[in-house]
Parts: C-alpha cells; sequence; structure tokens
DNA sequence: GCGCACTAGTTCGGTTTGGAACTAGTTCAG
DNA sequence: CTGAACTAGTTCCAAACCGAACTAGTGCGC
C-alpha cells in the first residue's frame, strides 16, 4: 500500500547510497582504484569468473572486461586459465590486490561506520534484517544488465 | 564497530537498488523518458532551478542541462524567464508532464510495491526512519559530485 | 556607473560505458 | 568425427557522461 510510501523510501535510499559513494570515492582513488573497480576487486575471491562477477555486480560483461583490465594492469588481480574449461578465465587477487583491498575496505570502514554509527546496534541489525528481506528470493532474474 | 558489517549493508543495499532500477526502467521507457529523466521529472517542481536540482539529485550541472534538454524538448518541462534574475531559468512541468509523471510514479509504484511489500506496515515505517536518521544533518555537504 | 568577484546555465570535448558483433572453446546429436 | 547450438570473454564503436572552460547576469565597493 501507501505507493508514494514506497516511492519516497526508494528515493531516500538512493541517495544515501550515493552521498556514502561520494565521500568514499576520493580514499580509493588514494589507494590507485575507482570506486567500480573496488567492487569487482571485493568480490573476485567469491566469485571467481568473469561471467560471475557480471550476475553478481548486475554489471554488464563488457564493462568487467574493462575493470578487470585495469586491475590486472596495476597487478592486484591475475587471470590464469582454467583447466576444467578453457573458455574460462579463472581470477584470483594478487598479494598486493589482498593488501589493497583490505587497505580500501579499512578506508571504507571508516565512511560506513561513520554513517552507521548513528544506528544502535539494534537498529542496525534491523536494517539488515530489512535489506537482507527485501532482496531475498525470486528477484534473482539476474541477466546481462546494468547495475552500480 | 563491525565495519564489515557496515561495509555488507552497504552492498545489500546497492545491490537493492539496483534491481529495482533495473526492473522499472523498461516501463519508464515506455513512457519515453529515461530513468535519469524522470528523476529530473520528478522534483521539478520542488526544486524551481537547474541549480536546485542538481544539488538536491547531487548530480553535475552539465547532466541537469542535458536530461532538462530532453523534458522540454518532449515537451514535458518548460523554461521560464525569472523576472527576479536573469541568469535564472524558472523550470516548470508542463500538463503533458504532469501527467506522464503521473503515469511514471504509478508504474514505479507498481515495482516499489511490489519489492516494499515483503515488509509488512510497522517494518517499513521502521526503515523510513532508519532511512531518515542516515541521511539526517551534517552531511549536507552536497556540491557538484555525480550521484546516481 | 565602472571594475571585480561572484553565480546561473550552457557548451565543448575527452573519458567511460555498455550493446552488439565477434572469437574461442564446449557439448551433443547423428 | 563432424557441425549446429551453445557459453565465456573480448573487442568495437556509438552513445552517455561530466569536468572545465565559457557566456551571461548580478551586486558590491569605490
Amino acid at each position: 500500500m501507501a505507493d508514494d510510501d514506497s516511492a519516497q523510501l526508494w528515493k531516500l535510499n538512493q541517495r544515501l547510497l550515493t552521498r556514502v559513494m561520494n565521500a568514499a570515492e576520493p580514499q580509493l582513488a588514494a589507494l590507485g582504484i575507482e570506486t567500480k573497480e573496488f567492487f569487482v576487486l571485493d568480490e573476485v575471491d567469491t566469485c571467481r569468473y568473469p561471467a560471475e562477477l557480471a550476475a553478481k555486480l548486475m554489471l554488464p560483461k563488457a564493462s568487467i572486461t574493462t575493470y578487470l583490465r585495469n586491475l590486472v594492469a596495476a597487478g592486484l588481480v591475475r587471470r590464469e586459465i582454467d583447466e576444467g574449461d578453457l573458455r574460462r578465465h579463472r581470477l584470483a587477487t594478487t598479494p598486493r590486490g589482498r593488501e589493497v583491498l583490505e587497505r580500501a575496505l579499512a578506508a571504507l570502514a571508516g565512511e560506513f561506520t561513520t554513517m552507521m554509527s548513528r544506528l544502535d546496534a539494534h537498529e542496525r541489525a534491523e536494517f539488515r534484517r530489512t535489506l537482507l528481506k527485501l532482496l531475498d528470493t525470486g528477484s534473482d532474474v539476474e541477466g546481462d544488465r546494468r547495475g552500480p
């Protein structure tokens, strides 16, 4: 019910995300990565293949290719041949990649935490539960659609 | 506390937004507007001037110019001279603009509500309260930084 | 009533993005 | 074995984006 309500919520949420994103950006730049690249780097160890990254991050394959190119050029990620399926590129973070990721997360943590510290532990837990509920189930249509 | 926690939350939220955005897009396209243009159209009556829109939506001025150009070309928004300050363009939605906006909101409401209906009234209220809390106060650094 | 510092909005042009076409590898039916 | 129908990842290039330079208008101090 209350359609305007939902729309309003969406806009609020949108604005929140944008704000945190903007705050985080310069910090990541200092580490030599773009925000988008950070997302990729952050998922490389979970999603071992470009196609998986594309699905998880809801970004087009072409964009993943671009961000990976940069990460590889920067020596943060390695592409290796996947023995089981020669079409695929198995991905792995390099030690340097792990280090940069760690620092990036630490830097971001500052921003996140600053923002999130307005909530007490209970509220934060509740917020997370709500987000998970919203994201759950059927909606995993995934695909080649654009994301962040 | 729990930095990973915050980061995790942020990612979840990011994903949620992306998903709704993607679901909404074709509906708006059917009405002849882009998602970004919708945001602008939606705020025109609140933010009567391009500069205000840029601040509110956290988008660069150049982008606002572009989206407005399209909206004006589509006959949804009018630019008029502001008597008080001739540098400014007073904006107004046309009747057609109002109609399209209404339909767009209705279309979006479907998506929003589908997503939000997983929450009961209480949860939704709580969620809103949390978002508002997160967005409140000092963070209004605003500026010419990029947004949605 | 002029110069200077300022703000509103647009234009310009380099960068980023991502849809579509492509190449390489797989799988399976005949 | 082929070869047709797939999937993984890349390349290509047109469109979208947006920082910076610009033009037009304001308003203050002198």
